[in-house]
DNA sequence: TTTCGATTTAAACGATTGTTTTAAACAGGC
DNA sequence: GCCTGTTTAAAACAATCGTTTAAATCGAAA
């Protein structure tokens, strides 16, 4: 009984991925509400650790909603991923690099890969998640790997290209573009070791994001300088 | 009873660090067994997702013994980190800076960085930890950074300080050496994206630790060098 | 050999997990 | 107004977690 009206729902959602049309407003606000609740408690927990009781909590609405609504915890999960790919494609438009100087793109570039990073508005989140799936990879990293990192490495790549002048191997490039990425990356991988390594007064005057872009951004320019001498 | 029996052996433990005399052999071969089985487990499900039970199990002991041998399962943990700083005290000594050139200390600085992240020998389960430990840090990631990340931290911003000539800001040394770590660590921490990114072909040809550390030492020079010039 | 403390064992405890069940509350069509 | 299908609520489900308990077992001193 119970199981046919969840299965139904459950390929009803499958079927039509933009417009929802729910039978009643009560229910759409229910889920809605779950699963603007789940993302940040499966960012702050991890999939695992994250708990539907909790989730519910922070929802306000019963625990067995999820199941009726999502079927079980992993359907959820796959929901707030699919929501995630879909408000941050338009948060984060890629830069335009066409009407600049390659040293504007970098400095642009590097300014959104560190805006990703080091974001602390109330959609942090969805990094945290991104980041959790980079050491956890389930079956949807790869088509957020497609999706979010190859156009902006494309673009990184095509941006440091230009730069060296000279003609370098294409895993040079690649190189470049992965040291470009390492160095933003690790002010949050390494968030907690700079905490422990930094004090605080250096931190809050020295590691904005306005400084730390300038700076990856002028070694970079450096390597590239280098990398274009005979 | 058996509390005064579990504290006093865990006292006795914390005072003497190096020498620990056991009663009997029985004891000592199933303490030991734990401890080995507890480092793979750890790092493969983390902390808070692995299970005594498991560990347990593929010790081939007692789930009380690590109650009884450790006190808890958060103080096997502590055993099991303790006895990863001595293995890789000893496996990563942290080279010679003091009879080579400035440049000879960096790139060897990064040999070493690179080493840790990509070992894939039998003890890759011990960066698989301190991974974890980052991102999900337990009470045990002071001490950590303290002990694993800062000598080396300090150690790669006095040769950075050497290799800039100029009197820099203490925060830049510090940038650059973050740059540093970050390019270094990006190749464990994204390496499931890399895998998506960089075809196979590729990835066997030129990302082997001799061409990273190279690269990333000549960007890092090229910085230094920039850093330099009035 | 006997005795006693150290160690291991099997079993169970209480807490928490994801999930299911049963009944009540709600909406709209007749 | 009643009835049918949908949604929510409270409770309970079985499984699993870390931890504890009480008895059995072992090793060596007496």
């Amino acid at each position: 009984m119970v199981n046919s009206v969840k299965n139904s729902l459950q390929s009803q959602r499958n079927s039509s991925d933009e417009i929802e049309i729910r039978p009643n407003e009560r229910s759409c606000d229910t889920r809605s509400r779950i699963l603007a609740s789940a993302g940040p408690v499966f960012a702050a927990q991890g999939y695992a650790g994250a708990t539907v009781r909790e989730i519910c909590a922070t929802a306000g609405v019963n625990i067995a909603s999820v199941g009726y609504h999502f079927g079980d915890k992993l359907g959820l999960y796959r929901e707030v991923i699919h929501a995630l790919r879909l408000a941050r494609a338009k948060r984060f438009p890629t830069p335009n690099t066409d009407l600049q100087k390659p040293q504007d793109t970098l400095q642009a570039l590097v300014n959104t890969l560190l805006a990703r990073m080091l974001i602390t508005e109330e959609a942090a989140w969805e990094t945290e998640l991104l980041m959790r799936e980079m050491q956890n990879p389930t079956p949807v990293f790869e088509s957020i790997v497609e999706d979010f990192f190859r156009p902006l490495f494309d673009q990184l790549t095509e941006t440091l290209g230009l730069l060296v002048k000279t003609d370098l191997p294409v895993h040079t490039l690649q190189h470049l573009a992965f040291s470009t990425v390492g160095q933003c990356l690790y002010y949050r991988v390494g968030a907690q070791a700079i905490q422990v390594l930094i004090p605080e007064r250096q931190r809050t005057a020295n590691y904005d994001i306005e400084s730390l872009s300038q700076h990856i951004t002028a070694v970079m320019l450096a390597a590239c300088d280098n990398f274009a001498k005979p």
